[in-house]
DNA sequence: CTAATCATTGAACGATGTTCAAAATCTGGT
DNA sequence: ACCAGATTTTGAACATCGTTCAATGATTAG
């Protein structure tokens, strides 16, 4: 059989999650397909390509019409926490696409009681908020700088879910 | 006149400033100085430290106690668009010391109303906000995608800050 | 003036992403 | 079964990176 897209990704995404971005070097993930490290330039263009793609399948399953946004986002966080530098990886997927999941899935929760650009300007915000936590958290736990217990970072998070989804109270 | 640790983060903060993290490379900062790589490891144990004693520089500035929160962020807001690439440094220098400025003027501004470890999660939520915000921002303008204007940014930040700031109002 | 300390060099090491001609492999038509 | 053409993979190289370290040069103190 020879390589495909399809390998190359899931391969990928398991590298990330075992062994975090430093390990997910262009050799290393041929050798896992037992390939060497040009054929994998035949189908895809760039290492930053696959990255963004391994991002966006982290976060597709994410993309739940109906749940409410406080759920979606406490989803996105166990899984961002699950794959290793996936928060960083999901900010710039983010960045290069403001529709990624589970924007969409965001928008249509929080449709109900504002006009359109209101909605967007909510969700990015929610968005900012949220991946900037698991950037933060993430690089605190690689670094090994226990400042903060996963408690404390938990409480952090859900305190400014709480204030930048619609119907929150004030202080 | 010998090399100096305070000639070389300031000039690497100049080459930050000028030609991005990219162009920020050991070789090229001691060829700004005259001088060989090598030499930048007597005064500097490694790039990753000195890149965060660059995020430090720029961020010091802006511990003004007393000044309101609001605009403490904004300032940070500026000062993080106009150095290149200052808001992936800002974030890893939070991550691994929460008490970076301007967290304890924040921290003071804020201590009014509410009991410490209260505070305490409001300033993290701010500054991951913020700081996710700057991260976002910042890439998106990298990548030449231009899918959200200057303005609607900045709406998404001061629509964020209003909601997480003390004293905001439901929707 | 000399000895000791400080500072810089130059060359190397291992690793990275990426390219590309050449080789290998697979495919369909006769 | 064979062959031509397309599809994949290789192997070697390129440029660049952060980092190390013995040797060298420069500075300072006694």
């Amino acid at each position: 059989m020879s390589l495909s897209r399809e390998a190359i990704l899931s391969t990928a995404q398991r590298l990330l999650t075992d062994y975090g971005l430093q390990d997910l070097t262009m050799r290393r993930l041929a050798s896992e397909l037992n390939v060497r490290a040009g054929a994998l330039y035949y189908h895809v263009p760039n290492k930053q390509e696959l990255l963004l793609q391994v991002a966006r399948r982290i976060m597709a399953p994410l993309n739940r019409p109906g749940e409410p946004p406080r759920e979606i986002l406490l989803s996105l966080r166990t899984r961002a926490l699950e794959f290793r530098d996936a928060a960083d990886l999901m900010l710039i997927a983010y960045a290069m696409d403001t529709q990624l999941p589970p924007v969409p899935a965001l928008r249509e929760a929080m449709a109900e009681n504002a006009p359109a650009a209101e909605v967007d300007h909510q969700v990015a915000a929610l968005m900012q908020f949220t991946l900037g936590s698991f950037a933060v958290e993430q690089n605190r736990s690689y670094l090994g700088s226990s400042q903060t217990t996963d408690d404390d970072a938990l409480a952090t998070f859900t305190l400014g879910l709480d204030r930048l989804l619609p119907g929150a109270a004030p202080d």
